[in-house]
DNA sequence: CGTTAGCACTCACCAACTCTGAGTGCTAAT
DNA sequence: ATTAGCACTCAGAGTTGGTGAGTGCTAACG
């Protein structure tokens, strides 16, 4: 895509874009003359413009405003034609003080972290929380509540916790709880969590189990417990999203609002995203989100060793400034990782 | 307040007030004529709005507009006027019908309830989590991550979980950490955990502690546990308030987002309420909360046993229909206090 | 042939204006 | 004490005209 343009075209489109980004206003061909070194006429412009919307790149409001180019517009923007900035120094110091009281859990770092891309960004942070399956299993053990209910505990290497409640058919004593969740730890611990199961189910087929008794109602147990939870996520400076121009409006604010509330579709796009590694852009309907129309994302995964956790990420309006916003994300990503690893 | 006013007069503020309610717009005196069985002229309604305008109850947006109800009003409506309807059956039966799929953890039954108080009333759900602090310890744990990181774990009776990371000086064994964990468990189980904290240090004192080393290092260590994590909250149907006419603007809508994004304050709100039992409204600035004009809060407490837990409630916009929404509050604050004791 | 100057045309936006209807406050009659 | 009547106010909707930014087209130019 993109190829059928000549150098000059190219010129222009950026030079539209990169106006629009900041003033969020259509673009005429004599800005385009005025603000960038090109030499042309507003003219000669007018007719590359008329080329481009031609193409599919640039639309204009109505007859007698300027152009604002199209979804596809910034996705050859971000692909052929962003020189993707490096970080400055300076930035990248004050992003690491951010996370100077440390030796905190993970939720904490977490957290922290979508302050600190929204407030860097002046967008939204976003960070998807790892999911437990996506973990090895420390510790298992179980904690009689009173009666029959019984708490369920996973501590993963990486210090997440999913609990669970599960109301027992029958009543245990302490100690057996107790000698339950030894076994349980010998037999599972330093698993893969996502192979946890397969294993309680090859253990269930064991001889040995089934003679006593114990360790098999340990096994019914456990497989309880080993259950999908739903996915974390963390989401901070929404309003920096209102304040953009191009929500100062009812109904595209009702949209926004209605975007963020439903959390499960932003679950899905950064699960998708999980599978591939480092930063990805998602510009406007590239989403396949409800009520997403006018705003991109921007997300990099965050890894601890060779697996990667989780997602984190950037929305903003589709005019953001991607140049910027990219090493940010990227920048916080690789540092998120390193922060959770080597504690 | 509001002994002054005559019979009459009630009986048009009211109606008034019941108007507003319904039509989101400035109520004039003919309206009130028509729509009410009193038998006036709307000019001797002129004469009373005059003077419930003057006492602060009502207000004109502009001369020649009907009126409109102040927050005084609203709270004298509230307390006076306000017969409180009980909730239908039909109702009761579709609120617990919601808790069904039942013998789930806490954390799933308090979100389940955002979403109940959201749909059911049709405004915005919330609920405030237990501190963790109002429980009583049940269960202590530590476990070994990796080098000098351990996971602390507390167990509440409510089967409330709490975990924090802590970056020991010195390097335990896991034998020495089960060892731990039992001893303080011996010390701790069954104590509010208010108290965990002083008990600790008193401990500390104990002359047979600090003969051993392994005691008094459990004991810093659990110390180090024993921090106030930040409170949690839910909620749910945020657009439920955007779609009010009242907030058809820019501005106010802005502020609504806003007051939604800075949670502490809401936090702030709700653990206010935390002390007094039973049903309690806020009525606009009574709130005194930034952002919040316009908005109201009904909440109620939900208990296990004589402590109270947490608290949940209902926002809505001040034109809100108190006599439905207080008797779902109630009866969805006695069900989740039925439902998180007696499992 | 690509580029440019010139020109007629379009159309959102703004401000001023008017009209209408709902609603008020006051006064005088009941 | 209540009400009918009336003059007055004012937001909101609709109309109009002017302005300016921007376009597309055509013809001239190097």
């Amino acid at each position: 895509m993109g190829e059928g343009l000549s150098e000059r075209n190219k010129k222009i489109l950026e030079a539209i874009i990169e106006d629009y980004i900041v003033t969020a206003e259509p673009v005429g061909s004599r800005a385009v003359t005025r603000r960038h070194g090109l030499n042309l006429s507003p003219a000669t412009v007018r007719n590359a413009m008329a080329d481009l919307e031609e193409m599919g790149l640039l639309t204009s409001p109505h007859t007698s405003a300027g152009r604002v180019p199209t979804d596809r517009a910034y996705r050859f923007y971000v692909d052929s034609l962003l020189a993707v900035g490096c970080i400055d120094k300076a930035e990248r110091e004050r992003i690491r003080k951010r996370y100077a009281g440390a030796g905190r859990d993970m939720g904490a770092v977490l957290h922290e972290t979508t302050r600190l891309l929204s407030s860097v960004s002046h967008y939204m942070g976003i960070v998807l929380a790892p999911r437990f399956s996506s973990t090895t299993l420390r510790h298992m053990e179980f904690v009689k509540l009173g009666g029959r209910r019984i708490l369920a505990i996973l501590v993963a290497d990486n210090g997440a916790v999913q609990n669970r409640l599960i109301e027992s058919e029958e009543e245990f004593a302490e100690a057996d709880l107790v000698r339950m969740s030894n076994y349980l730890n010998e037999l599972l611990q330093g698993l893969p969590v996502a192979q946890v199961r397969t294993r309680i189910l090859e253990e269930m087929r064991n001889e040995k189990v089934l003679y006593d008794t114990l360790f098999s109602r340990a096994l019914r147990l456990s497989e309880q417990t080993i259950v999908e939870g739903s996915a974390q996520i963390f989401m901070e400076g929404q309003t920096n999203i209102l304040d953009q121009p191009e929500f100062a409006d009812v109904g595209r604010m009702k949209d926004v609002f209605r975007a963020f509330e439903e959390k499960n579709q932003l679950v899905n796009l950064l699960d998708r995203c999980i599978s591939a590694q480092g930063v990805q852009i998602f510009i406007g309907s590239e989403t396949h989100l409800n009520h997403m129309e006018g705003l991109s994302v921007i997300t990099s995964t965050y890894v601890s060793g060779k697996n990667t956790l989780g997602v984190l990420g950037v929305i903003g309006p589709t005019r953001m400034g991607y140049g910027k916003v990219i090493p940010i994300v990227d920048y916080t990503a690789k540092l998120v990782s390193k922060l959770l690893e080597d504690e």
